[in-house]
DNA sequence: GTGTCAATTGGGAACGTTCCCACCTGGGGT
DNA sequence: ACCCCAGGTGGGAACGTTCCCAATTGACAC
């Protein structure tokens, strides 16, 4: 079985070389685009190439150059992120069109259980991958902690809460908020709250920031409140609280989709529209949006370029380029929908 | 450069024979599962591994063996199908978790563009991969062609149109279609019509069968209407058919969860509440079911199961096993939400 | 005692690259 | 006339496996 029998044998380095009359190195260096290599024996190589259909042979180059071309992504608890969030096939998409300008390939290494984590752990130390893209980092994350340990070349996708000597590529939270705010503004709105959530960690105070940045001087502290998480309960608790506050409100920018969609329920069942009587705008464009009547117009992440920009750093690192700063923050996009 | 430098050089199959003594051969051997290893070298061999910290070097393997390990995941259309379908999410990563086992590796090929389309034929043409798996094949898909012009061990998911010779696994439509029609019996309505399309296809044929197969003697002819496409447009169309031919319709079946959605607005339109007066189901399990209120009951599929599926026979055919038929159907289980 | 066969083991020879060093060649400065 | 150097070339030596053939051993039948 030493060669599949009735196949014809693969071209090798070897065919083109004989092909073109120039020796394996000199092929070799312009299938690498190495200089040295005389125009002549570039136009040789290239008929010779075509002539003999040669394809590089990629363990071969991986064996002898000990390195694989090859870039890892990592992403947690495939169930509930892969169903939820669209944002994660966008992102995947992303960073394998950049990987593939670079003729580097996307190894998907996906962690469900902490076998599974043991298992990539051992993967990554075994040299598989020359980068990996971590996506879904939870806090303390044990598989960060051991690339960080292996010191191998990685990125996040996200902003992680806990410092590791890793660069991160996320999106500005507070220019999206303000943007997002100033929607609300611009279509007249008049006593505008919001629902904040997380002030414990950069996302939250950087939304809030935002917001107080679009209002300016009309910003009013007591139309603000905040709760510990950004989900559905804390919608309708602070909904509940700013309309006590503040009956005639009529915007609401709410930290996440989760909260806008809570928040809504209350203004209905105390009677009133949205858009009409009330405009509201949310944060995340996930699945939350799209449960709402009407849709939610909200921030959308720009999470193909979140994916292009993470290989582009990692694709950095392997080339022992030490990007410039240690994390990038992307612009954002607004979904217009019907809820302003 | 041809030793990193600073870190210790990793142990080899070399290191292992010399620490076990034992030839290089039989570590291979053991490594590779191969009999002829005696019992006192498999236990010298596992203690070597494990003190000098030994893990495999996939290049040379691949280099050697002639093989790669691994198969690739060919996804057409990304934007929409990433985004809109929850399940390929869950395909890849029923595919990974199966070739994970057999310490294959997934290697994701994603066609946007006709220039994607070439540059993964190459791809596929340089070997590699081991074999494909392709996830959304258009009819008469290039792709497909070319791997079948290859020669490249290959399956479906889902169920294609035009018949290569390739294998496919999908769902079984019929069952499903029979088993949520009987949902609709089963809570008593006595007038269930149904909403069908895509008769030109397998999968519109079977949905109808499976709706005829439930109802039984009970199956009146006029109470099915049928259409080209599974769009929304559809179901608003075919809905106010089957309103005007009877009123006191209590029960609908529609073939997919866009028609659905149009039936829906019909009968909230007709001042008819949803389950109260008539009871819906539909089929796919997409953004659309979501986006009903109430939340629409559906046909979902075992999308991990498909992808665990079809990585088996796709890891059969690499091994040079036939597999024992050239489709092969999944049962599929039904999401109960509020519709019916 | 001899032949045979199955269970093991050892190690040479690929596999197809990249890396690197040695070697040419010709033009320009001394 | 000589040296030097930059552009360009050739080919030996890895890289770390798998494959396969030859060799060794011991058991068992004749």
């Amino acid at each position: 079985m030493r060669q599949r029998s009735n196949q014809p044998r693969r071209a090798t380095i070897f065919d083109v070389a004989a092909e073109a009359n120039v020796s394996r190195g000199t092929v070799s260096r312009f299938l690498n685009g190495e200089p040295y290599v005389s125009d002549s024996a570039r136009d040789a190589i290239e008929k010779a190439i075509a002539k003999v259909g040669y394809v590089r042979n990629m363990a071969a180059r991986n064996l002898a150059s000990q390195r694989t071309r090859s870039v890892g992504l990592i992403v947690h608890e495939p169930h509930s992120v892969f169903l939820d969030d669209p944002n994660i096939g966008a992102i995947l998409l992303g960073t394998n069109e950049r990987l593939s300008e670079e003729d580097y390939q996307l190894v998907c290494l996906i962690i469900g259980s902490d076998r599974d984590s043991a298992r990539v752990a051992d993967f990554l130390r075994g040299g598989f991958v020359d980068g990996v893209i971590i996506v879904s980092a939870r806090e303390y994350d044990p598989i960060a902690l051991a690339i960080s340990e292996i010191g191998l070349p990685a990125v996040f996708v996200g902003h992680p809460t806990t410092p590791y000597d890793i660069p991160f590529v996320g999106i500005d939270n507070r220019t999206a908020a303000r943007d997002i705010t100033h929607r609300l503004i611009d279509t007249g709105r008049q006593r505008i709250g919001m629902i904040a959530a997380a002030l414990d960690r950069d996302s939250g105070t950087e939304r809030l920031a935002g917001f107080q940045d679009a209002l300016g001087a009309g910003f009013d502290p007591a139309l603000v409140v905040d709760y510990p998480l950004y989900s559905h309960s804390t919608g309708v608790e602070g909904m509940r609280v700013l309309l006590e506050r503040e009956p005639l409100i009529d915007g609401v920018f709410a930290a996440s989709d989760a909260i806008a969609a809570g928040a809504m329920e209350v203004l209905r069942e105390s009677g009133r529209r949205v858009p009409v009587d009330v405009g509201i705008v949310g944060f995340d464009d996930s699945e939350w949006a799209l449960r709402c009547q009407p849709l939610l117009s909200t921030v959308q992440q720009p999470a193909d370029l979140l994916g292009r920009e993470a290989a582009s750093v990692v694709l950095d690192l392997v080339a022992g380029r030490r990007p410039a700063n240690t994390g990038t923050l992307l612009p954002t996009e607004i979904a217009w929908r019907g809820s302003a």
